[in-house]
RNA sequence: AGCGGAGUAGGGCAGUCAGGAGUGCCCGGAGGGCUCAUAACCCUCAGGUCGGAGGUUCAAAUCCUCUCUCCGCUACCA
């Protein structure tokens, strides 16, 4: 029989849409799932949604749904999300399904019954509906709770509690052990920390008027169950635990439960705890991934970096998405989504280092060969080393069961390099021999299968594709070897595996921040020679600037001519009048003349597409950048400076004049 | 406050458990090679007081002590 392997989500809590969290979980999960069935396991990989508790209520109340409504419409948006994520689960959980899921939570809270581990307790508390839970007099601000924002309810409630306490130490002993493995380990020492403490009951039930929502519990109407016992049985209500069928006694224990550190708790003391009490086995690893931050910060809405996962996957692509969350952010930590980055990966590793690479040995075998897999030779120390570097799967697998995934598919990657070496080194283009050509090239292909069978996991649909035109099947990773014997036909298809983003170059931010502005009066300075004092209208603005440009223009002549000035400049003042930036001139010899456009006062003016800077600038920080006049317009970088689509331009002065 | 983690080239990381020349990877920079290929690929170079101070040692990024900075968990509790 083959080997099992049981993987799981956790259930999404479907009060809001998906966020970028679930998909880095979902694509993690799935990654696990696929690699685990490559091995020729038998895997079962579950997810789904965890569907009661009184902010569902609310928040159906909130959209004018009733809750069965409000669940069943977001159920579909998670279950479509798994769709799009092209996850490989094989099923998918709600823990409103009473037919599925509450007959095992009922069996489930009885067991812990039998063993003596429910009791009912009293006590008297503030408890906040938005938050779900009792909250304490010191956490209030001015009576009222600091995330919604509601006065909290007196409560006197009886429930049931279950006996966590008594199997605190057993689980602290198996996971110090990994018999319970927590992943990574500084997770493991969060929670053998909590472990080794004086730890307290937890609460399992809510009296049916403050959670309307949920299951009942089994012999008391008046109790309703409170989310552990719930939520995490989903576990194993998908497998039938009620029944103890087929699927529970084939794949229980999970092999892995995939959460986020938030839920490390729950994970990896109560639903252990509740294993050891209904006497089954308890779950052999948990891995607990980081946060997803954005710009260096949590995402949150106030800050505007909130990243949308189907924007991302619409205007990146699905595979690429999956492949910077996997290979580029390291799985152990929180870290940062950066768009820029994720280009990067698409550009160099996905275009330059794997996409080409496909295409320079299908050319080549095309050129050559016809198309026809040539047959392989005798090898030379070179291809013997392009051999080697092909057994990477000890290292990439112990990476795996580590859940290192970006260790993992670096080991990909290094070998998708030496292969790119060995068609520089070997350089086919240039051998006369048919047979070694055909040896080489043998090699080359031999060695995209490999590639594709490992980038499997990670990017199905990808792997599939280059299969396809390598006309090779999907392998086994831990029976595949640098073979002598593959044949067949490549499929050349003009379409590129990956095209390239276009590189939006943040990190050359335009340093100034330019605006039109019309000259509303011109006058002399009063104290200098060549200085101008201008008084400028940029619309939502009047702005002073001391100009020396006296002596090229008449003041009636600037009077009502519209200029480009930095509005970022820091202030100065000049011969003891105040210039508030200055406008921008081009100066060729002794000709000067200032730029000038047809654009609206008050009209940003920018460089090509380079973000303009809002912070202040010096003079000599200006003084240090390069604009010329090329072509009558000004040019920073090879960019020209437009105002919003309008030109800037000089009529007098010749290209190359410096912009000042 | 307690516990835990992190700090290594301009950026992102590995190396630390088991001490052996700053050893290495990716991006970025400079130069070169190649011309099969998606302006791709390959090579070379530049760039580091391994957060700081002290200690152990023939030898410290690595071990010990102290210290600074950042982060996580917990904080009389449902």
């Amino acid at each position: 029989m083959k080997e099992t392997y049981y993987v799981t989500t956790a259930i999404a809590y479907p009060n809001q849409p998906p966020h970028a969290g679930h998909m880095l979980e979902f694509i993690q999960s799935d990654f696990v799932a696929r690699y685990q069935r490559l091995l020729g396991k038998d895997v079962h990989f579950l997810t789904g949604t965890d569907e009661h508790g009184q902010k569902i209520v609310e928040a159906a109340k909130d959209q004018g749904l009733t809750t069965q409504e409000l669940v069943e419409k977001n159920a579909k948006i998670f279950l479509d999300f798994t769709k799009f994520l092209n996850m490989s689960n094989d099923d998918f959980i709600r823990t409103t399904d009473q037919k599925r899921h509450w007959p095992s939570v009922v069996k489930l809270w009885n067991k812990l019954k039998e063993s003596g581990d429910i009791y009912k307790k009293k006590y008297e508390g503030l408890y906040c509906v938005g938050c779900e839970k009792f909250v304490l007099e010191r956490e209030l601000v001015d009576g009222k709770c600091q995330n919604h924002n509601t006065v909290p309810k007196k409560l006197v409630e009886e429930n049931y509690f279950f006996k966590l306490s008594k199997y605190a130490k057993k689980i602290e002993e198996l996971i110090s052990k990994d018999e319970i493995k927590v992943v990574p380990k500084t997770r493991k020492n969060e929670i053998l920390s909590f472990l080794s403490d004086d730890v307290k009951d937890i609460s399992f039930s809510r009296h049916k008027d403050s959670l309307t929502w949920g299951i009942p519990v089994p012999g008391d109407e008046d109790q309703v169950m409170y989310v552990w016992c719930d939520a995490l049985t989903n576990y194993i209500s998908a497998l039938d635990y009620d029944a103890e069928g087929s699927l529970y006694k084939k794949y229980w224990p999970a092999d892995v439960h995939v959460i986020g550190k938030d839920i490390l708790r729950f994970h990896a003391a109560y639903w252990p705890a509740m294993h050891l009490s209904a006497n089954i086995p308890v779950p052999k690893s948990i891995f607990v991934h980081g946060f997803l931050n954005s710009k260096g910060q949590k995402m949150s809405k106030s800050l505007g970096n909130v990243i949308d996962p189907y924007e991302q996957i619409e205007k990146y692509g699905l595979e690429q998405v999956r492949l910077y969350l996997l290979k580029n952010l390291p799985s152990y930590d929180d870290c940062d989504y950066s768009e820029e980055d994720l280009t990067d990966t698409v550009n160099s590793e996905l275009a330059d280092d794997l996409g080409n690479l496909i295409r320079r040995v299908i050319v080549l075998i095309e050129k050559n060969f016809s198309g026809n897999i040539p047959k392989v030779s005798s090898l030379e120390d070179i291809d013997k080393k392009l051999v080697e570097d092909s057994n990477f799967f000890e290292d990439f697998d112990e990476f795996m069961l580590g859940f290192e995934f970006n260790k993992a598919l670096n080991k990909l990657w290094e070998f998708i390099r030496a292969t790119n070496k060995y068609l520089t080194d070997t350089e086919p283009w240039k051998i006369k021999d048919k047979e070694r050509l055909g040896t080489v090239l043998y090699n080359a292909l031999e060695a995209t299968r490999i590639i594709s069978c490992f980038l499997y996991p990670a990017m199905p649909t990808t792997s599939e594709d280059i299969l396809e035109r390598i006309g090779q099947k999907l392998q086994n990773l831990n029976e595949i070897k640098f073979s002598t014997k593959t044949s067949g036909k490549i499929n050349k298809k003009d379409e590129v595996l990956f095209r390239k983003i276009e590189v939006k170059k943040m990190e050359s931010t335009f340093p100034l921040n330019l605006k039109v502005a019309k000259i509303v009066s011109a006058e002399n300075h009063p104290d200098a020679d060549k200085l101008l004092v201008l008084q400028l209208d940029l619309g939502s603005e009047k702005r002073q600037l001391v100009a020396g440009i006296k002596g090229y223009y008449s003041l009636e002549e600037l009077v009502g001519k519209k200029i480009i000035m930095i509005t970022n400049l820091k202030y100065a003042k000049l011969r003891g009048v105040e210039s508030q930036g200055m406008l921008l001139a081009a100066e060729a010899g002794d000709v000067v003349e200032v730029l000038t456009t047809d654009a609206p006062e008050g009209t940003q003016v920018s460089a090509g597409n380079l973000e303009n800077n809002e912070e202040q600038v010096t003079f000599e920080q200006f003084g240090k950048l390069k604009i010329v006049i090329k072509d009558g317009v000004p040019v920073f970088e090879d960019k020209v400076l437009e105002a919003s689509g309008e030109k800037v331009f000089v009529t007098q002065v010749s290209d190359g004049a410096k912009v000042r």
